[in-house]
DNA sequence: AAGCCGGGGGA
DNA sequence: TCCCCAGGCTT
């Protein structure tokens, strides 16, 4: 493989065939590091308004580190991976109370900084920098996977340091942007992970997985458990025309976003009893079960989740949190203002409509 | 080295 | 249904 004409042919394509993206209209580095964020194990699509939202009202690092937390999980709801909102945020304040506002060129020092990993590094620091470092994220393993018939799984814990190496060997070094980005694009249109349009490839007459009829074949990849399942009990415990909302602790799953209070149950609908004690236990409060309002269903990446909702009413006591980090008493237009996460947004439709709005 | 962490869209 | 997406952190 020569380096030369790789790039070359990348680049020539790169130019003629790239999508013009939000976070390609700007130089800003603190821009294009919000967009990399977003953009972890997430589509293009959807990122883009969230990138657009979270610029218009966080323009700068200062901005950022100024902002409640609350509020930028909010402007994150429904985006996924919430650490990634924590850590940025986080991320923000070193940046505007250590480095001035500025976001680090070093790659070190940048990499230090929370939710900065070599991939967010590479990226940030190569087009808002012109540093050579090379990116190595889904679409490089694909590309390089079938450009040299790499049989490395590359859903394996090392695969990351294997492609590391080839991606920085073929990296221009005079248009470090334009080139990772580049991979990443023909990744995305060309070299697909299903049907890649191999006719269309400027690559095609490098790539050994072209030559050999073995496109099919690559990337290799370790296969994957499937999910497992649980069931969840959802309380909407009703008082005086508000409801109780509880806030999730700051780590862990879907950490600092509000929702519901539930609680585990075996998938049975019929143990109304059983499941009052539970929220008792969990809230502190004695409650009364009036009836069902629906059933949620949602995957997570490890687990699938079916959720029984009840709608239920305050009897007595006042509220202990067994393991929520805080609780308020909403209405749904207040409610609207908390980070709820998606599972809690699928019935929100069949609450208003139970509550007669 | 392995497990954890969301949500969506295409096939 | 399954796949897989501009990954990083914790243990």
């Amino acid at each position: 493989m020569e380096p030369e004409i790789f790039r070359k042919r990348l680049l020539g394509w790169y130019a003629t065939h790239h999508r013009r993206l939000p976070w390609r209209e700007t130089s800003d580095p603190y821009a294009i590091w919000v967009s990399e964020v977003m953009l972890q194990q997430t589509r293009v699509a959807t990122a883009i308004p969230y990138y657009q939202r979270f610029i218009d009202r966080f323009p700068t690092p200062g901005h950022l580190a100024d902002a409640d937390i609350q509020s930028v999980l909010k402007l994150w709801e429904g985006l996924g991976y919430y650490a990634r909102a924590r850590n940025l945020h986080r991320a923000a304040g070193i940046v505007d109370s250590r480095f001035n506002g500025q976001v680090p060129d070093n790659p070190a020092v940048f990499q230090s900084l929370p939710g900065v990993g070599d991939y967010i590094a590479a990226a940030v620091l190569s087009i808002a920098f012109g540093r050579v470092l090379a990116v190595v994220d889904g679409n490089v393993k694909r590309v390089l996977s079938r450009l040299m018939e790499i049989d490395s799984p590359v859903n394996r814990n090392g695969a990351h340091k294997i492609f590391k190496a080839p991606a920085t060997g073929l990296i221009c070094p005079k248009h470090p942007a334009d080139f990772n980005q580049a991979v990443m694009e023909l990744g995305a249109l060309i070299c697909r992970p299903k049907k890649p349009a191999c006719g269309a490839c400027p690559l095609s007459v490098l790539c050994l997985a072209n030559r050999h009829h073995t496109t099919a074949d690559f990337p290799k990849r370790d296969a994957s458990r499937k999910a497992p399942h649980r069931h969840l009990s959802i309380g909407v415990i009703l008082k005086k025309g508000k409801m109780l909302a509880v806030q999730r602790p700051m780590e862990g799953l879907l950490g600092g976003l509000w929702e519901f209070p539930a609680v585990p149950t075996d998938g049975e609908q019929g143990d109304w009893k059983g499941f009052a004690e539970m929220m008792a236990t969990e809230t502190g409060l004695t409650i009364a079960v009036d009836r069902r309002l629906t059933r949620i269903r949602h995957a997570y990446t490890h687990f699938r989740l079916t959720g029984d909702v009840y709608l239920c009413r305050h009897v007595a006591g006042r509220v202990r949190l067994k393991s929520a980090k805080g609780h308020r008493w909403v209405t749904l237009r207040s409610l609207a203002h908390l980070p709820l996460h998606k599972a809690n947004h699928k019935f929100m439709d069949a609450l208003a409509a139970a509550l007669g709005r």
